[in-house]
DNA sequence: CCGAGATGGAACACTACTGTTCCATTTGTG
DNA sequence: CACAAATGGAACAGTAGTGTTCCATCTCGG
């Protein structure tokens, strides 16, 4: 009999509950992050118990969490192929890429904590790849001034700015994609082009 | 014996340890929201117990930052006369006034708790100031595509973001806001004049 | 200098959450 | 179907933070 824990591609049953689990502990810590276990698992529709076989302690959920953002992040950046084309063009399917991470995006942004494991202070493939798009936008006429490590401040602030715009007034998702993607457009100084 | 508690101009000793309380609070649950009121009380320099005294319970306290936030934030609109000259300039003055609010400005960002009393549901003389500032940035010049209650997320988004800056990679506060007074004159569209 | 006010610390009961165990029940898979 | 896996609930001990009381000490202000 083989083992199969801790195995990435777990199947059925197993694979489904964690999924659960983590979709609603990120809905429920991005909108309270002291949030007790057992509300997560309500939100979840899971008993605490099943949640603890899955995640011993809180700080392996959160570990969990921080992991998924990041290969979410990673996926996005591939997909937005962002050596390819113009700069202001692939910073719009950038953009566009990782507003779809929605609730998971607030959360990584509002808490501290959650980016703070060993896994987020190396370097990672998407890290450079931003960091070479934010960099090439000075080249391709945007604003001399702005150097890469402030654009990607501005470009995750600007896209919370925009989640929460839907959040708190109600804009419709796609209306505040579209204000993000001007707004980026305009602050990296490539609006005019 | 007149009953001088709860008179806002509390001189003296009172007023003195209140607000170190009050500062070390800010300072504290900026860093991590969830930290006790222990540690608080000790970055203060104060016992717990006296900590007690000034604020009977957590919410109290957090109520108290809540309205000290709400306090500065009205002083700093009302410094910058947003109604006075170009628009541009007066999103700059506005900009470098709410930009010193520094730790309050991450608390009250990160929380959604603690902006959500009473008094932060009724619209403050300071947001009328700054929705007229921001609605006359169109008119001004400056990109007919955004309007006022986006622009309201951007402003807030990109203090954040210089805030971040001089926190996670050591920028002097000086550059940070020049980068943030630039990008939001980029953002506005109002870059070019 | 002297008293009222302000403080700090120890001790206490209380609460909420956490993490664990055990068992009955349900689910899905071969 | 039958069996193994997965689940939910109850019960439990342990822990950390909270809010309170009491008292000894300190320090301003008159």
């Amino acid at each position: 009999m083989i083992e199969q824990r801790n195995v990435v591609a777990e199947t059925g049953v197993r694979a489904r509950t964690r999924k659960a689990i983590l979709e609603a502990a990120v809905t429920v810590l991005s909108k309270d992050f002291t949030a007790s276990l057992g509300e997560i698992a309500s939100e979840a529709g899971v008993g605490r118990t099943t949640m603890h076989r899955y995640f011993p302690e809180r700080s392996d959920l959160l570990t969990a969490i921080g992991a998924e953002a990041l290969d979410k992040v990673a996926v996005a950046t591939e997909k937005a192929r962002v050596d390819e084309g113009a700069a202001a063009d692939a910073l719009e399917r950038l953009a566009l890429e990782l507003f779809d991470l929605g609730d998971l995006l607030m959360l990584a942004f509002n808490d501290p904590g959650l980016t703070s494991g060993p896994d987020w202070e190396t370097e990672t493939e998407a890290d450079r790849a931003t960091a070479r798009l934010l960099g090439r936008i000075r080249v391709e006429g945007g604003d001399p001034e702005l150097d890469a490590d402030w654009l990607v401040q501005v470009l995750w602030a600007v896209l919370y700015a925009a989640w929460a715009h839907t959040k708190e007034n109600g804009v419709p998702k796609h209306q505040a994609l579209r204000l993000c993607l001007r707004t980026l457009r305009n602050a990296t100084g490539l609006g005019a082009v």
